[in-house]
DNA sequence: TATGAATGAGTTTTCATTCAT
DNA sequence: GATGAATGAAAACTCATTCAT
């Protein structure tokens, strides 16, 4: 399963044929998981768990939106650097057009999208956007940037200097937005958000 | 080129052979374009000029941030309606690792940013965040999401019902925001930002 | 096509690979029928369409049973000698577990075993047996005989001497059989039997 | 070598891949067995001469035409239920065109038409057609039927309905047929069959 | 320009069979 | 006896690309 990630991020979908994917025999993909695909998502199921058990303990006491910016900063960076954003990517969207990819990949990001969902409302709650902005969207949205930021990069020549210093912006952006948004605290009861639901 | 366009809205990059774009003779493709890859650069080029255009125009007037949301919800629902996004997106997340494609869709790509850039520095300008965030960083993050926004539409099983929903939060958003960043004009000179090199 | 009957006919269903059937690239066959078994369909489709005719035509007239029996040791014979019989029987036992190879092969199948219905029908009416014995089963027995003695005659090596020797026990039977079978011509309407429906 | 039967039947021969018999280890069958054709061959072996021994059993007293086919209706009905036709049917026509499966099953199939042409020679004695039809024909021709019938019923879906009403159909036309070819009875001195020898 | 038929290189996939434990 | 993991050989299949016409 490593060896598939590496093979995802340093190869990309297309080019993560079951030959290149570690020293070993291919046919052992197929002995073991039935196929190359599903390789994957056992590989990207593994990581996506750990990933997002990392990503629940550092945010979990996280309120303000310049302290969730700092977080997403150092939390992201592992992802760049582990490959994992890479895999998560290249597998997204290779899946949009596959009927057997699809709905697992679906599955898969789920947690994700309701994870983000629910840290975003935790944050907005208390802006004047709280009522405002849907949860929903926002979490949409992030996902969205998370995997384009990928993209992006990618065709840039990999460079993860430009998201460092893109991060560095946002947090700047996000001290000063902050404040002004800030102040009203709304309702003791934090409003259960509706969870997001693919397709 | 109509037919490549099609076909990558339809199929993706992946799924969209030489045999299954239109429904003429794919030697077709190699007399006229040299290959296939070469005509769906050829046919993005086009549209991205298009398209190019048709932003430029529409956003000429543009120096409001609510304002700006609400032009470029149109815009994209136009990308989206013709299949211009999903084309992009197809062709850069296969390009990111083709030697061959790669340096071509990253010069495609040029002007859309040092476009973003050029938007995106007018408006943040006239605010707060004009000297806090870099005009670079927002773009490339910007085009970042105009992509990833196209790759969960299509794992959502292209359900453009949630983006649109997704640009009205961004429009009651920015309604509250602007003004509470607004006002402050900075100093005459309108610094021109530094253009965005890609690679 | 004809490469792949003699394919069939030679090394049976399992040993008839792309790469065995003629002395062309096999990806031809991809190209031009999309796969091995649907180039197996197509060829036996054709001579199946071929051979029906012939049947039709040989045992248009016919009524008694020795007749039949005689009309019918040619035609097997000439099964026999083209690999034509080879061809049914292998592709019926393949397809019997193969959920895209089964339903065509039954459509394939169904105009003979209609075609059978309505001859022996036809030669059994002016029997004793002809109020007793469903022309509908007899079709069928006769279909599971004709690929029976293919595969019997394939395991013993191929001799087809053994078939010839049975068929010509079988019209010494008729012989004697339809005399006392005979006689008692059934009433003028021709009573229009019920149609073989296979699953 | 239960399990070897049961996959046989219920996926045929290509499909019952020494991962897909049972529920233990592939290894087990080449340590036992030597490998998978070797297994279905002691398998087949071992209920052939089961069954063999019960048709004998059952057929020991039967001379009579409309006798034996009820007889045989029970048997087969019993073959169907337990696979066994399956089994001998798959590896039958598996082995025409093996070199080292071959040999064996026509063995094993040898004691299957020896006891055929025996109990064929003894009812049709008794009839019009014993100095006519000879025996050795007839019992090749009822062992390509008694396959030949298998593989249209799983072609057909595995509906054993038709197989079923099949035999009323013979039963009744047996019951016609007998009295009109039998009374002669011949001469004491029961002709011993020559028997039939395969390849 | 357009066509239809190749072709070759690569991929996934399947399995019997082996083997160390 | 039994297990799990490996392997090699061969299969189907895909497709960009070429080429004669």
């Amino acid at each position: 399963m490593d060896a598939a990630l590496e093979a995802l991020r340093d190869e990309g979908y297309a080019g993560a044929t079951a030959r290149s994917i570690g020293d070993f025999n291919p046919a052992l993909i197929f002995y073991h998981f039935g196929g190359v695909d599903e390789l994957f998502l056992a590989a990207l199921d593994r990581t996506s768990r750990l990933r997002l058990d990392r990503y629940r303990h550092d945010l979990a006491d996280v309120t303000g939106l310049a302290e969730l910016v700092a977080a997403l900063r150092t939390l992201y960076a592992e992802d760049l650097e582990s490959g994992h954003v890479a895999a998560v990517q290249e597998l997204v969207a290779a899946s949009a057009f596959s009927a057997t990819m699809g709905p697992p990949i679906v599955a898969l990001m789920q947690p994700w999208l309701a994870f983000s969902q629910e840290l975003i409302s935790r944050v907005l709650q208390r802006t004047a956007l709280g009522n405002v902005v849907s949860p929903e969207d926002v979490a949409f949205a992030m996902v969205a940037l998370y995997l384009g930021l990928e993209t992006m990069t990618r065709l840039t020549g990999g460079d993860r200097g430009r998201v460092r210093v893109l991060f560095a912006s946002a947090q700047r952006g996000a001290a000063i937005i902050e404040p002004l948004l800030g102040g009203r605290r709304t309702s003791k009861a934090s409003r259960k958000p509706r969870p997001v639901v693919l397709e």
